[in-house]
Parts: C-alpha cells; sequence; structure tokens
DNA sequence: CTGAAAGCGCTAACAA
DNA sequence: TTGTTAGCGCTTTCAG
C-alpha cells in the first residue's frame, strides 16, 4: 500500500496536481521541462493511476463484462480471444464470468458488472428473456449478445445461421443414404437449441423423410447428456442409422457411449456434430462437422461493442449471421 | 445513464445519506421502519451502488486479476473454473489476461491490473523472472502463482510435481521396453519445460539409457510445432520408437503429424502426452497420458488467494505441489 | 438510531 | 502554460 497520490507527486515536482493530471493523461499543453519533471518524479515515487477514482469522475471504467454459459465448453476459448485480442487494442480489459446455463447465476454475475460500471456488455444469454438487461438498456449500456438472440431489449447480435447448418448437417446424412437420422439436442429453451432442431426438422421435411419423435433426444449440451443420449438411441428397436450431435461436447460424449457400446463409426453408424473441434482430426474416426468461425464470432461482437463505445456504430441495431462450413472428414 | 445516487435516494426518502449507506451495507443498527423505506426507494428509483466509488474509500474492488498464457490452451478452461467457482463464493470477479508468452504483452497487462486496483493476482508467468511483480509486492498485493514458480518474490505456487510426472511417463515408456524415446518440449525457459525435460533425463538415467541429444526437440508449446518436432524426428536416420510429448497441444500435434506420417500408434510409435485431455479417449487411439488436477489447481490458487485477502493465510509463503496421476489408454 | 461533515484520488472548468 | 476550486459517489468518523 505505497498510496501515492497525483498530489503526492504534485508536491515533491513542485507543481500542481492538475498539472500532474496533465502530464499523466498525455495533454500537449504542459512545457516539457515541466513534464519531464513530473514524469521523473512519477517513477521515483512509484505512482501509480488509480483507475477507481479516474473511472467515478470519468464515468467509464474501460472494461466490459463478458457472460458466456462455461469456458471449458471448447466454444468458447477461442471466442474469447477473438474478444480480447480486439479490446485490447482499445485498452478494455473484460471481466469474464460463466453461468453454467444458470439464469439467477447469470443475473447475479449481470449485477455485479453492473456495480462495477462496466462500459458494455458481451452475453451468450441463458434463454430469450433475461429482464435483468433492461437495466442495462436503461443506462445506456450497450449490450452485444453472442451466438443466441435476446428479446425484449435492444442488443446487438452475432451469431451464426443454425439452422442452415443444421440442414447441411443432415442433408449431407441424407444424401449419404440415410433415413433413420437422431438429433442430439441441446438444452430446451436456448435458441440454438430451437434453431438445430429446426434445421433437422426441414431437412427430414425437405427429403420427404417422416419425423419420429424417438429419434429426437436431449442431451444437455454436456458430455454426460451425449453419452446417456447416444445408449438410449440404441435401446430404441429400431436404431438410427446416423447421429446428429447438435454440439461440441455432446460429439465428444457420442463417440464415448459409441466406443462404449462398440459400435463402428460410421459402419455401424454416422455421427455428424455441429461445432468443430481443433482435434477433430485426431478422433477416431476425424469427425465430420458444422464448423462455427468461433475467432471471429468474438472478434466482431468486441468490434461492434467499441464502436458504440465510441459512439461510431450504425444508429441501428446489427444482427451479424456469420456463415458456417461443413468440414467433411470421416465419421459420416 | 440514470445516474441515481446515494443521496438522491436520501433525499427522497427523507434521511440522509449516510443512513442510506447503511441499509445498503446491511449495518444492523438501522431502525426496521427506516429501512424498509430506504429499501423500497432504493428499488423505486433503480439505484445501484457505484463500485468504484466504494472502491476509492474502501481501497478495495473485490476483483482479482487473472493472467494466463492462452485460454485456447485446452489445459486452461477448467482451471479458469476452478478460480472462478472459488472467488465467487466470496463475491470476487476476475479480470482474465492472455500473455501468449509474451513479456511486454504480459507486463501490459500487469499494468492495466495495477491501475485497475486488482486486490489480489493469480498469475502463470511467462518465466521465473518478471520484475513488474515487484509492484505488486510493494503495495502488498498477494500473489499466487500457478503452473509456473517465480523469482525475487514473494508469492504462493500452486502447481504439479512435473519432474515426478515426466519421469514417471518415460518410466512407462522404458518399461515397455523402448530405448529410443524422444522428448518434444515446450517453450524453453519456462519452469515447467525445464522440469519436465529433467524428467525425462532423469529416467533416462536411472534406467542406463544413453541421451541423444537428436531425440530432444522443441515443439514451442503449439500445434504446429507439435507437428514440426515430431516430423523432424522421423527424418532422423533412426528413428525414435516412443515419444514423450511434454504438453497438451504439441500432443495433437503429435497425432496429426503421425497420422500424415501414416505411422501407427502404438504399433510404429508409442505415444505419451503430459497434460490429459478431456475427450483423450476418443481420440485415435485413446491417449496415455500424465494427467494433471487443473480444477483443483485453480480452486486452490483461489483459495490461498482469498485466505490472503482475508488476512487469514499462514505468514509463511505456501509452496504446493499437487500429484499428477498416469493414466494408461492404448498409445503406448 | 440518525445526521453533518470530511475526505478517498482524480478531472474539469475557470482564472490567472 | 499553470494553479485554484469544486465536485464525482461513496464511507466514515464524530456528534447528537
Amino acid at each position: 500500500m505505497t498510496g501515492v497520490t497525483i498530489r503526492d507527486v504534485a508536491k515533491k515536482a513542485g507543481v500542481s496536481p492538475s498539472t500532474v493530471s496533465r502530464v499523466i493523461r498525455g495533454e500537449t499543453n504542459v512545457h516539457p521541462k515541466t513534464k519531464r519533471r513530473v514524469l521523473q518524479t512519477v517513477k521515483k515515487m512509484g505512482y501509480f493511476l488509480d483507475g477507481s477514482a479516474r473511472a467515478i469522475v470519468k464515468k467509464q471504467t474501460k472494461t466490459i463484462g463478458v457472460s458466456i454459459s462455461d469456458i471449458s465448453n471448447p466454444f468458447y476459448p477461442l471466442l474469447i480471444r477473438g474478444i480480447e485480442n480486439t479490446i485490447n487494442k482499445f485498452d478494455y480489459s473484460m471481466i469474464l464470468c460463466n453461468t453454467d446455463e444458470d439464469s439467477s447465476k447469470e443475473e447475479r454475475h449481470l449485477k455485479v458488472m453492473l456495480e462495477k460500471r462496466v462500459d458494455g456488455l458481451i452475453i451468450a444469454p441463458t434463454n430469450p428473456q433475461v429482464p435483468f438487461l433492461k437495466l442495462f438498456e436503461e443506462r445506456g449500456i450497450p449490450i452485444v449478445c453472442i451466438d443466441r438472440a435476446i428479446e425484449n431489449v435492444e442488443a446487438d447480435m452475432v451469431g451464426v445461421d443454425n439452422v442452415h447448418g443444421a440442414f447441411a448437417a443432415v442433408e449431407h446424412l441424407i444424401k449419404l443414404g440415410h433415413k433413420r437420422i437422431a438429433i442430439i439436442t441441446g438444452i430446451r429453451g436456448i435458441t440454438t437449441t430451437n434453431e438445430r432442431l429446426r434445421g433437422y426438422l426441414d431437412a427430414l421435411k425437405r427429403y420427404g423423410i417422416k419425423k419420429d419423435e424417438a429419434l429426437i433426444v436431449e442431451g444437455y449440451s454436456r458430455i454426460e447428456g451425449g453419452i446417456k443420449a447416444t445408449k438410449e438411441l440404441f435401446k430404441l428397436k429400431s436404431a438410427p442409422t446416423a447421429i446428429f450431435s447438435s454440439n461440441n461436447l455432446m460429439t465428444i460424449g457420442t463417440f464415448i457411449a459409441l466406443k462404449e457400446l462398440k459400435k463402428s463409426i460410421p459402419k455401424d453408424v454416422a455421427v455428424i456434430g455441429f461445432d468443430d473441434l481443433e482435434w477433430a482430426e485426431t478422433l477416431d474416426p476425424p469427425l465430420t462437422a458444422v464448423s462455427q468461425p468461433t475467432y471471429t464470432i468474438g472478434s466482431t461482437a468486441a468490434q461492434l461493442l467499441m464502436q458504440r463505445l465510441l459512439k461510431e456504430g450504425p444508429k441501428k441495431k446489427q444482427n451479424i449471421i456469420l456463415k458456417t462450413s461443413l468440414v467433411v472428414r470421416e465419421s459420416c
């Protein structure tokens, strides 16, 4: 607790606090000589700006909040890097929170962020209705949604075309000759879950395949869920010949379960995943998947947010939908 | 920008600012009736505490800094969760920064954290000498190192026994009959790299195997590096029969390279990795690896830090070394 | 149990 | 180019 203040520096350097402040903020109208002296004193005394004090008068913290479901879902790390690399250019940092898809946890985190006076928020909302976000809007704190959309609140949004991506995945399976295609869905109620399910359904309909409720199982967006769901599918009298796993973690679960069940991929059953994995080609067999530009989602969201903070953005809220791509490897 | 202050609430509720402050902080010596009235007004006016203002007088931000090399390294996500889950219990949040093993980037981040007045720091230092950390020490901001140690600064440390873990890995290989064992090392200069290399060397010596410099290659702790290093090894006149990959990302690289090279694991070459992967059993073949308790590293570090912040910790700096475990699957 | 007053460390007019 | 002054929104004595 050295606690050197701007006043201490001022006294030592024989100038006024405001002059020290000017030097620190890099204002130009300070005599070079004075400036040098102040800078020396700053260094000598080990002075460090107090961000809280500055924040209180500038009404700006140079901090944004980032709320996601779970950093240990492999979907997020690169997205976070996309955010970080972008905001760093603007001298911003981020407070990171995980919600675990629990909306009460989410609300607690958002409350803290509000109190810490984040300048902006990037959020993957737990559900389309997050009443608390109203408070951000009221205070003019810009919000950018990632991955999922939100209702009733003005917010930019960056995501991918889930319906189309899922459609492409299932279409791929169908063209390979599959008719009994199962889907393992994520947590109910989340936008992405719904959209991917829709894409699945659309593809079936488009190719005249009747939907079978028994082939639609919930995997809760987790490895365990993927394992359980896959095992369930193979308890059916008429098991599927192909599985569309609609997220990352569940795909890993599916692979694990299939190995346990001694089912060979793709001979016994084809598997296609939503979300590519960095190590997808080292899987057994290499995974065919719908790939999302995760880094770009993050960087785009951050850019949008920074534009808002600099009041440079377009007036209208943006809705940016990035493209997915089908990466064909050997699991189908 | 609603900007409702404690004074606004006070006026509306017909009390003094200090009373409002008392209610907000949950002080008990406030008349229940007054308390209720204030609480109502707070809610009605949409008042929200200003954390910066509080921080400035309490000299406490309830925020810690977390500096790691790269969140997209699969080693970190669970570790971060360990930290978060722990600090959340104490109403703390974290500012997360990635250094990419670049010490100048690290210093910039640390400077910002100092300015944002983090109460504590958890860091995986880029190298054993981070002069900037001296400034944290001077200000009495507790530091906990994870994964790697630091010199010249008082700091707690939580890590694993890298020497022993590496020794066990190589020993496993030797007992399987291997004599030409290669190691792919991480970035030079980092503690973990050195320690794992030492474990490798120790094991060779212990079992009377002469070390061959050609079998020690650098993989720079990245997937690309692992690929390159593996390919180099197979350009040798006398290629290794086993590879010890000393980190996560490089192991993935090794798998990729071996597949390209059409080498079969473990028939043509055995592979053992340092760092387990959540999806290790879905690899082709399932990976044998030295597993680290990543979540526990994070939670332990956070607990230690919280103890320091609550001034409850032991006086002496702690050095907690957790155990690794060998998970035998099918790649050896 | 409550209020008045001072002050945390900074910036932003306004004067000089 | 520099200094003086008045806050920013909160907490904390100290009285009452």
